[in-house]
Parts: C-alpha cells; sequence; structure tokens
DNA sequence: CGTAGAAATGAAAGCGTTTGCAAAATATTC
DNA sequence: GAATATTTTGCAAACGCTTTCATTTCTACG
C-alpha cells in the first residue's frame, strides 16, 4: 500500500501550493514565485513549463504567506464615511474596476463619520500591509495620522480639494460648488436666497459647501434670507421637513440651494402639496445629480460632482505610484458641473 | 556604544510586534498570544502585565503572520451584486456593524450581477482564508460552488429563499413579495394590472417577483393586462420610459407593480407630466420602500424588504457559527412587508 | 507532608511564500 | 579558445505569528 502524502496536521486547505507546482514543473518554488510576479526574470522555456503546472493544479498563490514574506499586499485599503451614500458608492465601484483590472484588490470600510472608528479602521487595515490607503477627506485624528507617517505607503485623501494635502488629494472644491449655486441662484433673478442642510457637523463637505454659498450671497451684497440646517443624514423626508421650516421662518425666499439632491426632492414634493409652483414662486438647486433630478417634473437643477472620476482618477494616480516609485504625490482638481434645469 | 536593535534588512516596518511585547512583559510570545485570543488560558498576574506591555508599545498584531499560522482570519468575505444599489448597501452596513462589534473584519467585492466575476472574486478572497463567505443569491457557477466545497467554511447566501441551499440562507421570498403586489393591486379594485421591471435577465430577484406577480393573476383569473421589462439597470429615468412605453402598448392598464421603487418614481413623474392622476387613473406599487416612497405626492405603495434585519441575522448567525462548532447551518426566512400607501 | 491532578507557561516547529546570495549556464569580447 | 560579463536558476533564510507538547507551578486531598 502507498501512504498518503505526508502532511502536516496543521496543513491548512487541500490547496495546491507553490512547491506542488515547482514540483510538476520540475523546478524551485523560487522560479515559480518569478514566473508569477517577475515572469521577465525567467527563461522563456521554463516560464512556459511553469504556467502549464499552474493551470493544471489551478493553483492559487496563499496571499497571507506571500504578503508576510514580502511585508506588502496587492491590496488597497478604503475608508468612506458610508456606503448607503451613493456618491461613494459610485467612486468605490469605478476604483474597484480600475484596481482588479490591474491584480489589487479593495479592502473597503466605513467610518459612519466618525473619527475613531476611521482611526481603527487604518489601524485595523495597516496590518494587512496593504499597497496604499485611501480615505475621504481630509480630516483625520492625530492618532490616524501617526499611524499613516509610521506605515510610509501612498495615501490619496478624495472628495475634497484643500491646503497642506497628506500626501496625494484627489477631488474638487466644494467651496466653490457652493459659490456657484449662489451665483447661479442670484443670476436667475432671485434675491432672498437660502440653504438647507444636513448633517453639516458630520459632514465637512457639505459644511464646505454651505461656507461656499454664504461667501457668494457676501460677495454679491445679497445676504442669505435664511437657513436651515438638520442634524440627521440627507433624506427626501428630511428635505420635505426642512424646507416647510425655512418657508415658515422665512416666507419671503424664492431660491434655495440645497448640501443634498435627497432634500431637494423633499423640498419639491412639498412645494406640490402646498401649490407652490417650481421655478415661478421657487427655484431650487442641489448637490449630487442623483437620478431622479433629470426627468422630475420640474426637472431639478444641481451640481454634479464627478463621482465616478474620482474613483478612477484615484485608482489611476496610485497604479501609477506602484509601478513608478519615482512617482510622488500628486494634487487633482477634478472639478464639478452646474447643470441648470426646468426648478431655477 | 550599545548596537542598533539587530533587525534583519526585510523586517517590514518599525511596528512593535509579538516577541517586543513578550520581551517587555517577561513572558513567551505563546503567552502572549494566549492573552490576545484566549484569555481565559492566563492568569490574571500575566495577563494583567501583558495587556500593559501591549498598550505601552501599541503593539497591533500582523494579521498576515496570523492568518498564516493559524490557517484562518478573522475576516469574511462578502460579494454583492452592486454597490450602487442602495438595499444591499444598507444591508452591508448593518452587517458590517455587527461583525466589526465582535473583531470580525468585511471584505467587500462587487460581482456586477456577472457569474464569472463573482467567480474571481470567490477564488480571490478565499485566498486570504475567510472565516466564512457571504453570498447575494443561489445561483453560483458550478466553479465557485466547487471552490467553496473545498474551502470548507460557513458559507451564508442572503437576499433569497429557495430550495436547496448551499449552505446557510438568509432572505425571503421574493415570489411571494411579487404574490402580494398582485393582490393587493386587485383588492384593490384594479382588474387591468401590469408589470413593470429593470435587467430582469441578470436580477435573479427581480425575476422572481415578477413571477410571484404572474403566478397570482393567474390564480385570481386576471391575467397581466401587458408588462414591460428593459435591459438597462433601474433607474428613475428608465421607470419614465418603460411606463410611457406600457402606456402606449396597454393604454387601458390601471394598476402597475415596479420591480423597482426607482422605475415607480419615473412613472410618477411621467403621470405628471401627462396629468394622470395617481390613484384615481393609475395606482402604483413598487419594491424596496425607497425614502422618497414615504413622503412623495401621492406617497407610493411598496414592499419593504428587511434590508438591515438580512445583515444583522446574516452576522449574528455566523458569530454563532464561529463560537460554537456545533451549530450548523440555517435557512431564516426575515419576511417582507407591504406598506399600501396613497398610490394604490 | 506527599502526591495526584489541574492549571499555567514556554520551547520550538511550523504556516507558504519571497528574495538575497551564490552557483551554474549562457552570451560576449578580444 | 580563454576570459569576462550576463542571464538563469536554486538554496535557504527570513517574514511574525499560532499551537502542540512537554514542563513547571499550583491546588486539593488523604
Amino acid at each position: 500500500m502507498i501512504a498518503a502524502p505526508l502532511r502536516s496536521a496543521r496543513r491548512a486547505t487541500g490547496r495546491a501550493q507553490m512547491s506542488d507546482v515547482a514540483d510538476l514543473a520540475g523546478v524551485s518554488t523560487a522560479t515559480v514565485s518569478r514566473v508569477l510576479h517577475n515572469p521577465a526574470l525567467v527563461s522563456d522555456a521554463l516560464r512556459e513549463r511553469v504556467n502549464r503546472a499552474v493551470g493544471k493544479l489551478g493553483y492559487m498563490p496563499n496571499r497571507m504567506a506571500g504578503g508576510l514574506a514580502a511585508a506588502r499586499t496587492r491590496t488597497v485599503g478604503v475608508i468612506v464615511p458610508s456606503l448607503i451614500n451613493s456618491f461613494f458608492a459610485a467612486t468605490i465601484e469605478a476604483m474597484a474596476e480600475c484596481f482588479e483590472a490591474n491584480g489589487y484588490q479593495l479592502m473597503l470600510g466605513h467610518s459612519d463619520y466618525s473619527s475613531e472608528r476611521e482611526e481603527a479602521l487604518v489601524e485595523s487595515f495597516l496590518s494587512w500591509s496593504p499597497a496604499a490607503m485611501v480615505l475621504t477627506g481630509q480630516h483625520h485624528s492625530r492618532a490616524t495620522l501617526k499611524r499613516l507617517v509610521g506605515a510610509d505607503l501612498p495615501v490619496v485623501e478624495m472628495w475634497e480639494l484643500g491646503d497642506n494635502p497628506f500626501d496625494s488629494l484627489v477631488g474638487f472644491s466644494h467651496r466653490a460648488a457652493g459659490q456657484s449655486a449662489a451665483q447661479h441662484l442670484l443670476a436667475r433673478g432671485r434675491s432672498n436666497i437660502a440653504f438647507i442642510g444636513a448633517a453639516l457637523d458630520h459632514d465637512r463637505r457639505a459644511h464646505q459647501r454651505r461656507a461656499g454659498f454664504l461667501d457668494a450671497c457676501a460677495a454679491a451684497n445679497h445676504p442669505p434670507a435664511g437657513e436651515h440646517c438638520i442634524g440627521v443624514r440627507a433624506s427626501v423626508e428630511a428635505g420635505g421637513g426642512a424646507f416647510a421650516a425655512l418657508l415658515h421662518a422665512h416666507p419671503r425666499v424664492d431660491g434655495v440651494f440645497f448640501s443634498n439632491d435627497a432634500l431637494m426632492l423633499g423640498a419639491l414634493f412639498e412645494c406640490q402639496r402646498r401649490g407652490l409652483s417650481v421655478p415661478a414662486d421657487i427655484a431650487l438647486i442641489g448637490f449630487g445629480d442623483l437620478d431622479f433630478a433629470a426627468c422630475s417634473v420640474p426637472t431639478l437643477s444641481t451640481i454634479r460632482p464627478p463621482r465616478m472620476e474620482i474613483g478612477r482618477a484615484v485608482a489611476d494616480h496610485l497604479l501609477q505610484r506602484f509601478s513608478d516609485p519615482q512617482c510622488g504625490a500628486a494634487t487633482i482638481d477634478l472639478g464639478f458641473e452646474l447643470i441648470a434645469r426646468e426648478s431655477t
């Protein structure tokens, strides 16, 4: 009787491992590893043999072992505030697309707009030796920054565009977006314009849009006619409520900028309920260009952020940095687009 | 002169490692490992000392090394068709919440409704030795199934509820949801009811809802008055178009079930454009209970799937299986809720 | 107080890769 | 054809942890 292959009791799975490939191809594991990661170093004949063996055995490398030995992995840690927010979801899908096409994998986490959770996630992610980290926004706790400095890897901050980036930065100016919105309302002849926002204390970017809005009002000598900010997450329902409250406090308002399209949709429904005509009685402009904005009645003006473009740009930039160590940090402004529709 | 600590040139980072903690606490690495993973095995005194050393050094274990040694990680692979789809986003957020509270981490991937991509993701995830895999739906390629069988770990299929689950199953019956929608429309006195769906060829669950809808029509002896299915992803815009096409082909339709609330919203706007009154002229019911449904004009009837509940149930179930190896597969039906609002 | 059994601890052997180094094979030059 | 550069290849030592097994230290009991 032939003994079964003697395998350690601790052997994890029945999966083929690199030594099996090496044996089948009649080479050392070093050569197999090279074929997999640096094929140019191996002669055509052996490369061919190794690839055949890999195919035959259905070999899948053990990433833990590889990561441990190499002290890095083809993994990118990404932290967004929320997955439910379709802005970030679109960015992530686009980013994942690019990365996966190049053999990198995403580790995704959501911070719920909390610095502490972000900190915990960064710590946790770093223990997987990622090739890079992608964070949302430019505000991070001291502890987070310290960890990142120590880890010595490319870091991209996205969806914001301010001074003193930590490393690379891919985004657009929310302040400018807010300014554009105000200027647009003013250009449409509205003089009593107001702002409605949600969760400004957590969402720094929404806060910046508000600041830009107020800037432009001041610059145009048109002090805002009012504003209403709520503490909860932006939602259609909350938008309706906030809009009602705004009108109650400032009945003469004739134009509103919403920090989020969802809020604006709630306000549109509120207008329908009250028999207010948009834009005759009141003009509405939002942020996000969510899909309903283009086909509601009336269609809704909004500011389109480069959702997918951000994801692609982050991935492209990092892939470039991975392949060319010379390539350093960059700041990429992807801008935004104000889409004027019927509501203004 | 005292020599600098002699570290291998290959040493990854400057991070403290377990042996540093062990030295500082005056114990072996075995004890440190036990304190971290199985504190009950260590005496109070040593546990205390080790924890202090961990804190002092800010020690973070290297997951790669741990995973390699233990041949498993506290990681759960989750694959959903799409992140942009807010159904899955909500499920994932809830799931992540539960898992993270218990020291498990999510690896997230999206398959874009493609079996091949799912297969590639499963392969890729398995090479990280996850503690479990969570897939969406009950349909997977043979190769995917083969990998999962070989990997010998808990597998949960979610968001569906059919026969012959691979292992555990957490979801609800989409077929029953479709039936309910039809019965609801019929109960409201509509006799010419139709179905509008998107991406049915990819989205098996939407397809099941349609099947349920047709079932109920047949059972009630009310053959559907028409249907219109489109190939693209569900969106508000596509909903408006599909609705217009349906009305064009079947002008007498007086009730419509949409495979997705977004489609229904597009139809609502189309009604506003045409001056059709909802529900007087036509009744609408959707699926998803997206946030606008509760506050549109009129408010929209819909079927609420247990989005977050699924996430929580998956996590709870897996955590239980992790802690109690006796605990085996389970099938959990979380049901759904038909929410009747003004549109029907 | 001696002893058996239980509890706590440490030594050391892996886990499956990557990679520095040296040896072997091949190409190039004079 | 010898000598030298260059390209290929394999050996073997990490990588930083977990876990088995043996040993040491307690506890309880007669």
